[in-house]
DNA sequence: AATTCGGGGCC
DNA sequence: GGCCCAGAATT
């Protein structure tokens, strides 16, 4: 006899649960390739990427089988890189060493890349349907509400409360839907801020609703101040037409995407100073800094850049790897097909329009 | 326990 | 322009 908040709760979702692309066809390989990107990311902005990974990598054993390059390229604008990098990592893993079947427990889940506490409970529950729970941000908001659950969810011991509570709350017969269920409530519902309470399965139930004190749960940390970085990148003519690339280093920042090459403006260093010395440091060149190309401004949620963009001439050497992971001069048409960064697209797209 | 990933959408 | 999002790995 499953508790009545529980009732109320999945009888709210059979009749309110968006139609998403990964509510379709529940193979734990679409389930697992779902929650990688929707980690940190919110459902309708996954969407769209969910759909082509999916029918780029239909199966574990096509991703297991492509290129790390393709399947950056198929995640490109999506963010969080490392993601997809870890994501082939685990899906050959899995065809080598498991016959191609995901592990159907959160225990064996967790010991693969890129899978944490929630993809493995996620995983485990809703394709395979044990009873586990997998909070994200969303449901511990609700479960922080519903239980008047003080503290920060960032810390281990708060969120261990929250977990008790969504245990007390599971159905071990429906675990899939019922998580599902706290994360689309969180998601619709009981937003951050102005929750619609008036439209909530467990307002007669919910503490902080009770109490008129939605805002106060769950706790929050005060957002650090973000730094500001300048960024200076060269885009480098060939005679014939072709921009000289450098793909980054799989364990950096934005690893194994290509990029324009330049780095970040160190103290007391101008634009040009910064840009001469990057290029020397990263392709051992010595390059003249021409005119001044595009200014990209980009903000993130830890930091954010000014990237300075500069047309350049190669004066001396030739450019070879001395930090990165591969050079290259590339024509335009093929730069379309190499993964890069959102910032480094739209220089490429700048440049489709110099001469 | 604290940091570090990237990008977008919304108010 | 700030806030926050279907977290995980690293230190």
């Amino acid at each position: 006899m499953p508790d009545k908040r529980t009732e109320n709760l999945l009888n709210w979702f059979a009749r309110n649960a968006r139609d998403l692309p990964w509510r379709r066809d529940r193979t734990p390989y679409r389930v697992w390739v779902a929650e990688v990107m929707l980690q940190q990311t919110r459902a309708e902005t996954v969407a769209p990427y969910y759909e082509r990974f999916i029918a780029r990598f239909p199966t574990l054993e096509a991703l297991a089988q492509a290129s790390l390059e393709e399947v950056l390229k198929v995640w490109e604008g999506l963010g969080y890189y490392a993601r997809a990098r870890q994501l082939h990592t685990a899906a050959q893993k899995v065809f080598r060493e498991y016959g191609g079947r995901l592990p159907d427990t959160s225990r064996e889940l967790k010991r693969l890349p890129g899978i944490g506490p929630y993809i493995a409970g996620a995983v485990a529950s809703i394709a395979f349907g044990r009873p586990e729970v997998a909070l994200d941000a969303n449901a511990r908001r609700v479960l922080a509400r519903l239980c008047a659950i003080a503290g920060n969810p960032q810390q281990a011991a708060v969120r261990q409360r929250m977990e008790e509570c969504a245990r007390a709350l599971l159905p071990p017969n429906r675990p899939g839907p019922f998580n599902e269920a706290l994360m689309e409530l969180g998601a619709t519902v009981c937003t951050p801020r102005r929750p619609r309470c008036d439209a909530c399965p467990l307002a007669d139930d919910c503490m902080a609703h009770r109490a008129g004190e939605e805002d106060v749960y769950p706790d929050r940390s005060p957002r650090p101040q973000v730094p500001h970085y300048d960024v200076t990148a060269g885009a480098i003519f060939g005679g014939d037409g072709r921009v000289l690339l450098a793909r980054r280093n799989e364990d950096d920042f934005l690893g194994g995407l290509w990029e324009f090459p330049g780095g970040k403006r160190e103290a007391g260093e101008t634009l040009e100073e910064c840009l001469v010395r990057e290029l020397r440091e990263e392709l051992g060149v010595e390059v003249a800094v021409g005119d001044h190309l595009i200014t990209i401004h980009h903000g993130y949620s830890h930091f954010r850049i000014t990237l300075y963009v500069y047309r350049c001439w190669l004066i001396a050497g030739t450019p070879q790897c001395l930090d990165c992971a591969d050079v290259r001069w590339v024509t335009l048409e093929e730069m379309e097909a190499l993964p890069m960064s959102v910032t480094d697209r739209q220089i490429a797209r700048t440049l489709q329009g110099v001469p």
